[in-house]
DNA sequence: TGAAAATGAACCATATATAGATCATAATAT
DNA sequence: ATATTATGATCTATATATGGTTCATTTTCA
């Protein structure tokens, strides 16, 4: 079945990924690396590595955080031992929330 | 021509996409809101949900981050226009650097 | 306790992102 | 200035992520 339309993306979204995108490029420019080297050290194609880079929101987000470990950008200012620490963080707080989220019957909202 | 092989993934890179998820699916359910009733709210599949949400790395990023935006992530700890503004730098600070990087000629380096 | 609903997995068809090539242009360094 | 190289676009074929479904299980609430 043909799937409905494209997607549509918050400015958020759009700022988000574009900023992420030029923050891998300065990173690479400051380190003196090739597009073509970076590329091929993530395993990933020069024309993705462009577009991630330009802020292309159609690309897989593996690939990016990819990137950005390779140049140097840290996400969510956090190292490699800070982030795992984050993580299990994380688990221990889902482990305490509902396993699922019961609607409340009253609020009908059929949106016609 | 068949692509060579399937990604690999550094363990950041996987830490770092499955702490997003995990983010995610914690505010989701601190906002009471359904998997389904987020799907929908960001245009995207319950399928793709539950993978982003569990932290797969072969979904699109603008994907991830619209749902980040949905149900109140912050990304870079900054909101709509604190992002604007980082973004703005960045793109300062690019204007700075080299258009081009050129390889030292001398490093051969022809990791064989 | 029972019934309804949410979740999570698995499946398939298809829209689409990606790899790989080529080309034109711009930028660097000699 | 000139030669070399990096970059950025564009194009095509194909691998693959996604939407939509179905099913089993778990969870919530009356």
């Amino acid at each position: 079945m043909p799937r409905s339309t494209a997607r549509a993306y918050s400015s958020y979204c759009r700022n988000a990924v574009a900023l992420l995108g030029g923050m891998i490029r300065a990173a690479r420019k400051e380190r003196k690396m090739t597009v073509q080297d970076v590329a091929d050290r993530a395993g990933i194609s020069r024309g993705l590595l462009q577009r991630i880079e330009s802020g292309n929101p159609k690309c897989e987000i593996g690939a990016v955080f990819e990137l950005a470990a390779i140049v140097g950008v840290r996400l969510f200012d956090a190292d490699e031992n800070a982030l795992a620490r984050h993580l299990n963080q994380t688990r221990e707080k889902l482990a305490l929330l509902p396993k699922s989220i019961r609607k409340k019957p009253g609020i009908v909202r059929d949106d016609f």
